[in-house]
DNA sequence: TTTTTGTTTAACAAAAATGTTAAAATAAAA
DNA sequence: TTTTATTTTAACATTTTTGTTAAACAAAAA
């Protein structure tokens, strides 16, 4: 729709993410997300006509967003220990620039319905389970079902990011703090779920 | 407040936590809980005068239950390795019951405000980290901050249940199966966490 | 039984959030 | 520079959600 393109509508669209995805304010209203980008409320509904589509684009670009990062991780050509490695990095970074992005997913689908998952390609998750299987096969790999190892590493990634306010209480840790034992989880991750090997 | 006390407060509350803490309708309406309560929307105002007090109170059972279960499961005089395998039953039956109470309580935190957590008591939690280090010192345990240990532990326990949605989907399996996947976690995060030993 | 107390409800009111319209502002094209 | 198309805005309208009032109802006490 829009031809002279000034940005506000990509503005707007990465405002509501920064606002729901980055700071947790899973039901941010109109009026707030505008006030966020600088622009009248009126503008929000120019380029996506409802609440609803925008957060609708929100939704399917977050989607996306895994969709391809699941992609780029999972079906390289890297050796086992460093594809995981890599997935390890690729999706601590995301977590904590966006922590509740996975959250938002889940609570969206809980309220508007499950056909919203519909589009994710589950084909390089069925691959990798397949990598994680041969690895489990050689030996390489504590023996479980590889759903199973899967669900374990991306706990061990997300979790603690997505309950941060919580963990930062409990333990009495500033920003700081908090930031340095998240990002000493990569190695730990990696030890604990190769066990060693 | 209530002297003839048909139960009606209770019911309302209990409601509330069942849709959102259960079904994670997080931002569920006055409406949408009378009416999933059987009563009407004038009795919530009667027992909680607003909605927010209505919040605020199950948000607070939320936080003494959540602080309940880790005294109970963290200052037992059980032998630490019992220690965690009750603590896992607990809160893995919590989990299934309530998936999205823990979500609730840190959204909450991000649109209401920290102070929110001000009452949990840390003193359990801070015992229980000192009882890791010990066993780490005993060589029962891998080396690592203490409070890593814990969110890995929380983590395994936590993060599949809250996403089952999404698993569900990518792994496209009915409840049932998902379900089993869940109950089969106990023994592999025991497994893991103790690496073995 | 009637009085009192507590509970539930319908009807109404207010506030908050979303959506629409038309006009003003801006910038490129003719 | 006028014209045209696009973007932004203020003002208004509608819908949704929350909150209030007063009356009906129910049950125990007087």
């Amino acid at each position: 729709m829009p031809l002279k393109n000034t940005g506000t509508e990509q503005l707007i669209k990465d405002t509501a993410k920064r606002l729901i995805f980055a700071e947790g304010k899973l039901h941010a209203t109109t009026q707030e997300i505008a006030d966020a980008a600088g622009v009248n409320r009126t503008s929000l509904h120019y380029y996506f006509r409802s609440r609803d589509l925008l957060i609708a684009a929100v939704f399917q670009e977050a989607m996306q967003g895994l969709s391809e990062r699941l992609n780029q991780c999972m079906v390289s050509a890297k050796p086992f220990k460093q594809k995981v490695e890599f997935l390890i990095e690729v999706f601590l970074k995301d977590m904590m620039a966006f922590p509740y992005q996975e959250t938002f997913m889940v609570t969206e689908i809980n309220t508007v319905g499950k056909q919203l998952v519909g589009n994710i390609d589950s084909e390089p998750v069925k691959s990798f389970l397949n990598e994680v299987q041969q690895e489990m096969d050689s030996g390489n790999l504590k023996a479980m079902p590889p759903s199973q190892f899967l669900m374990n590493l991306f706990s061990l990634l997300s979790y603690p990011l997505i309950m941060a306010p919580l963990y930062k209480q409990l333990f009495q840790l500033a920003d700081g703090a908090f930031n340095e034992l998240i990002t000493a989880r990569k190695a730990m991750i990696m030890e604990l779920i190769f066990n060693g090997k």
